[in-house]
RNA sequence: GGAGAGGUCGCAUAGUGGACUAGUGCGCCGCACUCGAAAUGCGGUGAGGUCGCAAGGCCUCCGUGGGUUCGAAUCCCACCCUCUCCGCCA
């Protein structure tokens, strides 16, 4: 959620954001949420001077004995003051209702757009691998070598689920241990910010390997505000919990409740986990092949820093991102997502794009997200200054690997004769040279 | 899954219906003493909301949510979590 503040003093920049942004929000609701806000405060100074006098005079019955007269008076104080309460708290239920639907300013620099046609691409590494023969897509790749089976995987859970098999595996956990040497070593990451030009504006801090939980409880996973029960999040039939849909989802609320000191910032976590995905609404869409599937293992990144940092930190998790990619030698371009596309959490949002052969085009691998305090207002993720004052912490994320550069690795590694050679900086993690 | 015990301020602990407007110790901060420090003494010590230019006032928070009562940390109900034992299990 966003500051209310910023809601009641600047309506009409968060009307913008709402449109620019697709919310589900219009100009009418926010300026509904400002009436019912200021209404709720007034009735809220009335509730409160009740409940004062509900405590002069609880406190004048220590004595023991109230008299018939108090005991009257009181009745009637506490029947005006539950009334009192219960126009409060509805009030406030109707006011989140719209508040938790509004969206999280975008930075400055976000394009504007009203669909993700018009995302800007911001940059692009390397060129389109050129092949002396007609390059295969990923699962004709695979079919000869039975790395992908989705028939069984169909008649076991259903279409979008995949065994992925034999050196395939091997491939993926490969590229997950090279992602996780990056990403824990304060060197790789001091050079990193070198390259990126942040040197001394991020920390070199490594990340900390997480293997989080893969379910989370309904209060918990709508304060992060990623629960999406239409057409992303599967819910448990017999408990309180749902399949998270990233490793971030259960990260980011690790801190609910907690103030955390200043001298840890920033906490930096590198969490795998499967995640899960209904992908509802994409019916037809990469139907083939393991682009799109109900469940992933993915290697995801999670800090918490604060306000002044947060963005350096996302321009960070950007250029791991592209150092990972350029070790890989896999073409790409970085896409600046607009503000149809960036989602409601983000205040920015980027997308890296591998280039695949056989598409003939880029496609998403990598997301990193700028999500400031959006996530942390609900879940009080706070952080006490080294001055004493308490802030909220802000939250960033970035995916390291997902599965997505198998099928990056598959299309721009492949030889004529259909095998795939294995990226030079993974050979030492997979033991050989062709897969 | 079953039985039992428990969850109070950063930590430890007191509190079983009205002086709890949550006490005490430790820790932390400030001041005094000191050349300086230790020790000692004195004072302070959370979060959120709301009103206010401010100073400050007021409200809420004792795992969470309900309930009983004129009055709840305290009594009742449900749930969550922790610990002990049993069962099951990688």
């Amino acid at each position: 959620m966003i500051d209310i503040r910023v809601i009641r003093e600047q309506p009409d920049l968060v009307k913008t954001a709402c449109r620019t942004k697709n919310a589900a929000v219009s100009d009418k609701d926010v300026d509904h949420l400002l009436k019912l806000d200021a209404e709720r405060r007034e009735l809220l100074a009335k509730a409160e001077q009740l409940a004062h006098e509900r405590k002069t005079l609880a406190a004048e019955g220590k004595g023991g004995k109230p008299s018939d007269e108090q005991i009257a008076r009181g009745k009637q104080l506490r029947d005006e003051a539950v009334a009192a309460e219960a126009k409060v708290d509805d009030l406030g239920e109707q006011i989140l209702a719209i508040w938790k639907q509004i969206p999280n300013l975008p930075a400055a620099d976000v394009p504007v757009g009203k669909t993700e046609d018009e995302n800007v691409v911001a940059k692009t590494w390397g060129e389109p691998t050129v092949f002396d023969f007609e390059p295969l897509n990923h699962w004709q790749l695979a079919d000869p070598h039975g790395w992908i089976d989705k028939e069984r995987a169909a008649k076991v859970a259903g279409a979008r689920f995949a065994y992925l098999k034999g050196n395939l595996v091997r491939l993926h956990f490969a590229m997950i241990q090279f992602g996780m040497e990056v990403v824990t070593s304060e060197t790789i990451l001091a050079e990193i910010a070198e390259r990126a030009g942040l040197t001394g504006k991020v920390s070199t801090k490594p990340f900390t390997l997480v293997m989080p939980p893969a379910m989370i409880r309904t209060e918990v996973y709508e304060a992060t505000g990623r629960l999406n029960a239409q057409e992303v999040t599967y819910k448990l039939e017999d408990d309180d919990l749902w399949l998270n849909a990233s490793a971030e989802h259960s990260m980011a609320p690790m801190y609910q409740g907690e103030i955390i000191d200043e001298t840890e910032l920033p906490l930096r976590f590198a969490g795998y986990a499967t995640s899960f995905r209904r992908e509802a609404g994409t019916y037809g869409k990469d139907t083939e092949g393991i682009f799109r599937l109900h469940q992933f293992d993915k290697l995801e990144l999670e800090s918490f820093t604060v306000a002044e940092q947060s963005l350096d930190e996302h321009l960070f998790m950007v250029a791991i991102q592209e150092y990972l990619m350029q070790q890989l030698e896999i073409p790409y371009q970085v896409l600046m997502k607009c503000t149809a596309d960036i989602g409601k959490p983000n205040a920015r949002g980027i997308d890296i794009e591998a280039w695949l052969p056989a598409q003939g085009k880029y496609r998403e691998t990598h997301t990193a997200d700028l999500i400031t305090d959006y996530q942390t207002r609900r879940l009080q993720t706070r952080v006490r200054r080294t001055g004493g004052e308490v802030q909220l912490a802000h939250t960033n994320d970035a995916t390291a690997f997902s599965q997505r550069p198998l099928i990056a690795i598959l299309e721009n590694y492949q030889q004529a004769d259909g095998s795939v050679r294995v990226p030079a900086v993974l050979q030492k993690y997979y033991g050989g040279e062709v897969l």
